[in-house]
DNA sequence: TTTGTTTAGTTGCATAAACAACTGTATGCC
DNA sequence: GGCATACAGTTGTTTATGCAACTAAACAAA
């Protein structure tokens, strides 16, 4: 059991998320000083969509690791931004294909600017390898979990 | 710049905080079968009042990256629960001294054993040199944005 | 003393989250 | 076809969260 020998006390940080709590709260505050009314939650679900275009919601479910009501309430709120848009799909009538409207496509190179300078500013003093490595480890533990 | 170099889609973890989201509620899950009834945000206030009993709130706010509001409703239901209670200072009247109550102190050990299994259920397949790295990166990057 | 500032904690309000129950569509089996 | 089941999405309710405004005590300067 090669888990059992660290220390209780120490794995505290993991539990909480406090840092990607911080991160967040951060990466809010940035949003808003340059202008962007947008919130973390709603970013996740864009930057998804900026990544891969034509998601429906519990594809979106889960790469956000949020639930069914949660995405269907973001996504009404970023349809009433005019950010993306629902798009009945003619395969599957059950299903909702999201598609980024040109406004929601406009944000995309300002917030990513502004998500790696806030990336920046919370990875000051930490090297590429550890980066890889605590990557790895966050991955695995999504991974785990799901 | 070393931390301009890794690219920006695979940095979405670490924003998101999804790993983290996933052991808090795995966590809540594994309290709720063991007839534990008390939510994450609770245990985290517990947790740092098992290591140092005799906390104020803002030292609370401090430990766990929440705001005076939330430590303030945390306790209540806390002391509602029986689990701590608020003494007032005598050298400050201003503070609240929060105490672990006897019925809080019994919670502690099975509490503990339920984090460190939920713990090795996440962390299953990674290696102790790895969390290590991982801690470190967590620490610095709450300690940069603090 | 008194006046202003900082700090600890509380309350109110608007918003977001989790969970359960629901609608409507698709799929599989007879 | 007819029926049961699974799946995509929505709605409602309860509870938690974030922010701002507030009270009260401590402190500091005059």
């Amino acid at each position: 059991m090669p888990n059992n020998q660290f220390k209780k006390g120490e794995l505290y940080s993991f539990m909480t998320g406090k840092a990607s709590t911080a991160i967040a709260r951060r990466l809010q505050k940035n949003f808003k000083q340059a202008g962007i009314d947008i919130t973390v939650e709603q970013w996740s679900v864009l930057y998804h969509l900026w990544k891969a275009d034509g998601m429906n919601q519990q594809d979106l479910c889960n790469a956000t690791f949020r639930d069914k009501p949660s995405i269907t309430r973001l996504v009404d709120n970023l349809e009433k931004l005019a950010l993306v848009k629902r798009n009945a799909s003619k395969q599957d009538r059950r299903m909702n294909i999201i598609a980024i409207t040109e406004e929601g496509r406009e944000l995309e190179e300002k917030c990513m600017e502004i998500a790696n300078t806030t990336l920046n500013e919370a990875l000051e003093g930490v090297t590429n390898g550890q980066i890889e490595i605590a990557k790895e480890v966050l991955q695995t533990v999504y991974d785990n979990l799901k």
